[in-house]
DNA sequence: TCCTTTTATGAAATCAGTTTCATACTCATT
DNA sequence: AATGAGTATGAAACTGATTTCATAAAAGGA
């Protein structure tokens, strides 16, 4: 495997001068630059990024944490980022926390290490207070999950209007009854808390109250939405709409609310959250919450390459617009 | 940020001797190998893992190319090969090739800079010849595409018999117009080819011929079996079943289908391949052929993490089963 | 007791690059 | 002609680890 030697000693020129070619520094004569370009091209080399980032500092390389890559959100967003971030001759590097503290923060230590040159964090396991000396070794940016901090750059979303438009929507339709099905608890702050703040509002404006037992927490799946049905068949008192964070959720009530003979949106009304392919894939199709994906992936990117390119640590704070898409089951 | 010589003058030792704590050499007194481990804890000591694989060592990095992030069927195949690696402590860095030649080229060149110890590559989009070379470098290992080559490690699944048993499956069912639909070309070799040939099989089993119209060749996504309906319903001679090889553009054909007036299965029975989520959600669920993705991803690491270990290099192919799953589309 | 083996440690070389420092040459300006 | 700025290059130091080589003390065997 070539190394730089071999190419200055094919040319007879220095290591320094070679690496000046490589890196594109000034005061190098044209005629020895094509020599040292055409050499490396000869023998095939490539220089080597652990010697790189050892001495230099950036490895061109960011690290996105996400919590699975099989939720479609996710895997669409570490697409866009990958995509933006190809674009500007950066490597992406995935992590797939699984809602461990433990590997959270085991990739947050090779910031420190300088295996990244910074990370964008699409989802929050540990505490703030245990995360931010972290930021200290590189850029962090919180990309759709935040907290209530101004000491870090985040790109996120509408959540509270997205939730309010969704809940309204419901209530323009003729529903009181209506139920909310969140994935997260009840967290003083960050996503999940602006969605339910949004839903609150809306049903506060129209002198709604709802049926505590209308509260679902910690819904992720299809399953779990099936087993909504199940729970809501076996009340007295049923929500005639529901609320879902997620359209996976939203299509699992959807399956089963048919098996048990309920019209969708007639006897049901089911709005999700986010627009998954899956959305337009059930029957009847989903009205949902659509979140700007790819432009949260490629404002993510761009920012946190302007975090690692400006000296002082820079903070910024990006919102990007959501949007209600009407189908069928409302 | 800490390196070792802050630990050796810490602990008034030698670089050598807080190496060899590190990694667990011998004969070293168990007293001084307390003062190590707690003065690298005191000081939040990690080593630098450019440092380390610069001098040769092991990067205990895995890449994995992928053609699509998006696409379930790979990023259910990365998530399980994430989660035997991490288990296996090996780190796992994803990387998309978006069926470009030059990417793919471009992430096998990691493997020549030791960035990473070995890969896993689940798609292939340069030639056979152009891949071969970086074999000498680290370990390849072929999973799910694979090419006509015993010199390489492949851990696939028996595509042939699986494309065999559907269209088997919807001869029993009385159809003997059967459509073909692939993602694929007509290549002489991998995946595709051997879902062609056990498709041909049973059709040649059952003297049945297929009109050369119902081929439909580089079908991807939903919007692709969309239009594979439209096609079909211009046609004289229409097919009655449909084998596809992608739950996505089966998908994508029952719900055109519906909204055209069709009755799934009686006037179009639909088989997909991979049984992705959607298969069940789509109305009616689709009968598909599942390939048991995890097994595939943990075999893919087991094999390489051996291959790894092994200094001499080892060729190894693993074939796993597959399943029809009969839902109600056929 | 002497010699060999085992145990334990440190100095220095090494990995493949980048960066600093030193130097020399070419022009332009006073 | 002397000075200074700009251009072009190489030698050597440096990045943070691992490994080889050298050495010394302790233990075991004749």
């Amino acid at each position: 495997m070539p190394t730089i030697s071999d190419v200055a000693r094919i040319t007879g020129l220095s290591k320094s001068t070679v690496s000046r070619v490589i890196n594109n520094h000034p005061y190098i004569s044209s005629q020895k630059r094509e020599k040292v370009l055409k050499a490396m091209e000869e023998i095939g080399y490539y220089p080597n990024p652990s010697a790189r980032r050892l001495r230099g500092h950036t490895s061109n390389t960011i690290g996105v944490i996400v919590p699975r890559i099989v939720n479609p959100f996710f895997s669409y967003l570490v697409n866009s980022i990958e995509q933006e971030a190809f674009k500007n001759n950066y490597q992406v590097i995935i992590f797939q926390s699984n809602d461990l503290k433990d590997k959270e923060l085991y990739f947050l230590n090779l910031l420190k290490n300088r295996q990244v040159d910074g990370i964008i964090m699409t989802s929050i396991e540990n505490d703030w207070e245990t995360i931010e000396p972290y930021m200290q070794y590189g850029p962090v940016l919180l990309c759709n999950e935040y907290v209530n901090q101004s000491s870090v750059s985040k790109v996120r979303l509408d959540q509270k209007k997205g939730a309010y438009m969704g809940t309204e929507h419901l209530i323009n339709k003729g529903h009181q009854k209506i139920a909310y099905c969140t994935g997260g608890l009840f967290a003083g702050y960050g996503r999940d808390f602006d969605r339910n703040t949004g839903y609150q509002k809306a049903m506060d404006k129209h002198q709604l109250t709802p049926n505590p037992n209308w509260i679902f927490i910690q819904r992720h799946s299809i399953e779990d939405g099936k087993k909504v049905v199940k729970e809501i068949l076996s009340m007295n008192d049923k929500p005639t709409a529901i609320f879902s964070g997620s359209d996976e959720v939203a299509a699992g009530i959807i399956i089963e609310a048919k098996e048990n003979g309920l019209k969708i949106p007639d006897d049901l009304a089911v709005i999700g959250f986010d627009d998954q392919p899956l959305a337009e894939i059930v029957d009847p199709k989903l009205t949902t919450i659509k979140q700007p994906i790819d432009e949260m992936g490629i404002k993510s990117v761009e920012l946190l390459i302007q975090m690692m390119n400006s000296k002082d640590s820079m903070v910024e704070e990006v919102q990007l617009p959501i949007q209600l898409i009407e189908r069928e089951s409302t």
